[in-house]
DNA sequence: TAGATTTTGTAATAAATTTACATGGCTGGG
DNA sequence: CCCAGCCATGTAAATTTATTACAAAATCTA
């Protein structure tokens, strides 16, 4: 399913080490410039990539296009949907309109990734974890903690038995008395604060379900029943955690509605209780 | 910027009415499918609108392109990055994989959205305000309080005088004792919830700025001096605010990071430091 | 190293696009 | 109302672009 509209650029970078001498040749011609690419003859690409034109011909019909024409329409088409795989890093001297771009972009770009990056059955088994957990603790430290705190929030409204916590010693208390059934959903970008790690561990060892959203291969990585793994290559030496943040944010939205859509239509009901509840506390809409 | 690249489609059904009576021929067929359109060669377009090749050329030069193949190009663009607005919205019957692909794409339509349609002063002025600011608060509630949180977790960082409240009535208690100098930044999905107006109103009345991240045309926008529009097309009453919350925390990245391009590079030191006072806290990384 | 296989390039062919030019229809002045 | 001039459109030729068929080179296997 994921292979349909996949990131074509995504497609051929993975698939450099297979390659022969000059289609490697041909992939990184396109890979440094695929918005010269798209408007280029095959005669120009040849030349650029200094092969023959029959090669990027036959390049072209590796990925799956009907010829070169078909391959152009591609990558134009992913390009177009804001696929930059390689991120725009924010400079100390862009302009605040140029780094906002950058930021939009580079958000977008890692979204697309992950989401082709993504084990489609992953998100299945985490749901089934949730839907049947006792008891769901969402823990999240620093920029993480925001992330938890709104993962809370989405699951309350869901009827599920949620709780979130940034204080370190209550994540420690609740790791402590941890149960079977009990779940602890970890989020961190980094995987390496010491204190999550212990507080898995913990869990872990007192039988309940460690869920960790996080950095792949990393300490914390390493402690999770269930891994959700976000490799975000960020320039987290200049600025910080951003994108990752978001993607966490977005694998929990789709966590939610994952467990919606398991509960059924029945559950519908709870879920417009709840939002009737809210409608006290605003202004009308002036829509119909 | 927004105009460079405009929706080409628009563009060539605004000029309907102003085109002969062949290049209309050929604008309905473009518009009847335009897909279709960038996958045909000139012959088959052209025999679809039943016109000649060179007829078909000529309108292509009319609308910027330097051809054929350069006008299937510019259309190509604008299908893609237009046509997935509409119909991403998930279904009760979706499979987990197809609701969660569907989030991201539609996360990612929204963020390229919003990106094309921001104001590109706009965080240039929210940007000015908050770096002169003698305080800053963030001010959310419900869905928006932990994109508030993250606000003020990121502006911590940069060193600037900022709260984070989503206690009604220490809202209510800053809003009154608001100052000239203040800044009240107010995040709210539907820019309806009466507090939150109230609350503004009553910063607006001390003297205070009032910089609002909320929906165009609701009473909460109505308060701002500054407004920073979010026109998300949700379905709110299936699910809950879902991208515009991440739109939110992206357009919050890029305010944090115009802050720390305006303060220069004297300011790096400062971020360096608390990355330090961080790096106890953590495993030590096993790359380079 | 010989033979087989794969990769790559050359040259011819086919397709698509553009240009140059001719025709037809329309408009406005007589 | 008719003809000159102009604009829109089409025809056909030229040019560019892409594909195919085949041959040469490189690589691998035994």
């Amino acid at each position: 399913m994921a292979s349909a509209n996949d990131n074509l650029l995504t497609l051929i970078a993975d698939a450099m080490p297979g390659l022969s001498k000059s289609e490697k040749k041909v992939a990184s011609a396109i890979l440094a410039d695929p918005e010269a690419a798209t408007r280029s003859s095959i005669a120009v690409l040849a030349s650029i990539a200094q092969v023959s034109e029959p090669t990027v011909n036959r390049f072209c019909k590796k990925f799956n296009a009907t010829g070169f024409p078909d391959f152009k329409l591609n990558l134009a088409h992913c390009l177009a949907s804001g696929i930059r795989y390689v991120s725009q890093n924010v400079e100390a001297r862009d302009s605040v309109e140029t780094s906002t771009s950058k930021i939009f972009n580079s958000t977008i770009s890692t979204l697309s990734l992950v989401r082709d990056k993504l084990p489609p059955d992953l998100i299945v088994q985490v749901v089934d974890q949730l839907i049947q957990a006792r008891r769901i603790h969402f823990f999240g430290l620093g920029a993480s903690s925001s992330v938890a705190k709104d993962a809370e929030h989405k699951f309350f409204r869901f009827n599920l038995p949620v709780s979130f916590h940034e204080d370190v010693l209550m994540q420690r208390m609740l790791a402590a008395s941890a149960a079977p059934g009990d779940v602890f959903f970890i989020i961190s970008y980094t995987g390496r604060t010491m204190e999550l790690v212990e507080v898995a561990e913990l869990a872990k060892a007192n039988g309940a379900a460690v869920i960790g959203l996080t950095a792949p291969g990393s300490p914390l990585a390493k402690v999770c029943h269930l891994l959700i793994a976000v490799a975000v290559p960020e320039d987290t030496d200049e600025y910080m955690p951003m994108t990752s943040r978001i993607v966490h944010l977005v694998v929990l939205d789709a966590l939610a509605t994952g467990v919606t859509l398991r509960r059924g239509p029945k559950f519908q009901g709870h879920l417009k209780k709840i939002k009737d509840s809210l409608r006290a506390t605003r202004f009308p809409s002036n829509e119909a």
